[in-house]
DNA sequence: AAGTGGTCTAGACCACGTA
DNA sequence: ACGTGGTCTAGACCACTTC
């Protein structure tokens, strides 16, 4: 008989008794000391199987605090409505902050802004020379208070020649691309790519995330009518976030009820 | 001074070696036996700095084959051309077999079909009454005999009663999209949700992916002018695929090799 | 102060892959 | 047969949180 090793008896032990609530979100775990004498096992092979459920973002541990059942609040972005003008919604501010506020939370922003030779995969992107200059924005985002996503922004030179305020420091109130569209800079096109992958250790203290949650990364092209201007890349926290896009003809979609319109 | 705990002076030393190409993808690491000599530690801890590297996604190890550095070498899937049938594009079978046999690689597929009572997030989406029946197509793929992804759709019992074919086990050849086409089931519009998370040990054993990989999670509803009339989710492995969407006016965009059309 | 997880050691034996 | 990682033990001391 093969077996299982005893750290994955403890792992699935306790993988199922959260699956079936008896450890609710937010709840305790019993201490490793209790489940060393639960399991019969030293403390190494407890802290094995425990490993496990990390990896698997199903627990966190706290130093002197315990092991905590992991929740999830998962946050919806739309990507195929998000900061589209031709449907000249009417957003109050930048797109984060109006649909954060729209669900009814608290968003916050950290920005900065830097001046610096484009990396390769940019430099590409917006059909500029590689190390050619480039202005970063940067911005880190809160949702109630927890951070929630990266964003990290390059304008190519000649436009912000042309858009100076792009080079200042500090937030853009009505959000960069009303801002451009304003100067007569009207993106008409996204390419979108979408990827994941665990956080590097950095991305993993900016968003302070633990080992078993990976990361959403989205990086947004925009085009006006003649050529690139700008390049984005945002990182999600992947557990705290979902996205949709809309294609083609969804009259008959139903609502958020299940109701059909 | 704080000096780092040795277990993550290993992981970064050994993460750095591997960023800078000292250890390419594919190569081997030294054994642990060499870097407890070489880092002065316990096996526990070289193990627990290697562990780290393991959830980062950047290394496999292999029972006495030593520790090897991730190779990735990505898919691409356009999701906003991806089965549409408006733009008649001429397919060889499935959207995925043609996809992937344009890429200069080859396409496998594991068939299962089932009649089960319809999950409720399911029936939801499809508009009909939780635990009604509904046909599930379930199909596993590889790509160069590489587990991919794998696709779960259903299909409620009102639409396989017109088109039977659904029902019957095996590959559809032509693309169940194009049969119900045939048979006069034309959907014109998507909702597409995307996620990630760490996988279930069943999808780890499915795709055989190993800690450390996350799965990207695609939730399309497909619908006619009148109704949904399916549910497709489909997991992919988060190291081997990426996803792109266009938007709008892209006439501006460049081509693969950075010039300008 | 007491209890929690975090780090680390020094062994042991087993299972697998390669040669 | 040998070297690799996989599992497991039984301790020790530290750092943090809670009370």
């Amino acid at each position: 008989m093969a077996s299982k090793p005893l750290y994955r008896q403890v792992a699935d032990t306790l993988r199922s008794e959260i699956a079936e609530g008896r450890f609710a979100p937010g709840a305790k775990l019993p201490s490793e000391r209790e489940m060393i004498e639960r399991f019969g096992a030293a403390r190494g092979t407890v802290r094995a199987g425990l490993n496990v459920l990390i990896t698997e973002g199903l627990i966190s541990p706290g130093q002197g605090r315990g092991y905590q059942v992991q929740r999830h609040e998962v946050f919806t972005l739309d990507a195929s409505s998000h900061e589209n003008l031709l449907f000249s919604q009417r957003e109050d501010g930048d797109s984060f902050s109006s649909e954060v506020k729209q669900a009814g939370r608290d968003p916050k922003q950290e920005f900065r802004v830097e001046v610096v030779e484009a990396p390769p995969e940019v430099s590409e992107r917006l059909g500029i020379a590689s190390g050619a200059p480039a202005v970063l924005r940067f911005c880190r985002r809160f949702v109630d208070d927890t951070p929630w996503s990266t964003q990290a922004t390059h304008y190519p030179q000649w436009l912000v020649d042309s858009c100076p305020r792009l080079s200042s420091p500090g937030d853009i109130a009505e959000g960069t691309t009303r801002y451009l569209a304003d100067q007569g800079v009207v993106q008409i096109g996204f390419h979108d790519e979408w990827s994941t992958r665990m956080p590097t250790p950095d991305e993993a203290s900016q968003l302070q995330i633990g080992p078993g949650i990976p990361v959403l990364v989205w990086s947004r092209t925009g085009y006006t009518s003649e050529k690139p201007v700008r390049r984005t890349v945002t990182i999600f926290r992947g557990d705290l976030n979902r996205v949709t896009y809309d294609l083609g003809d969804l009259s008959a979609m139903q609502d958020e009820e299940g109701t059909v319109k």
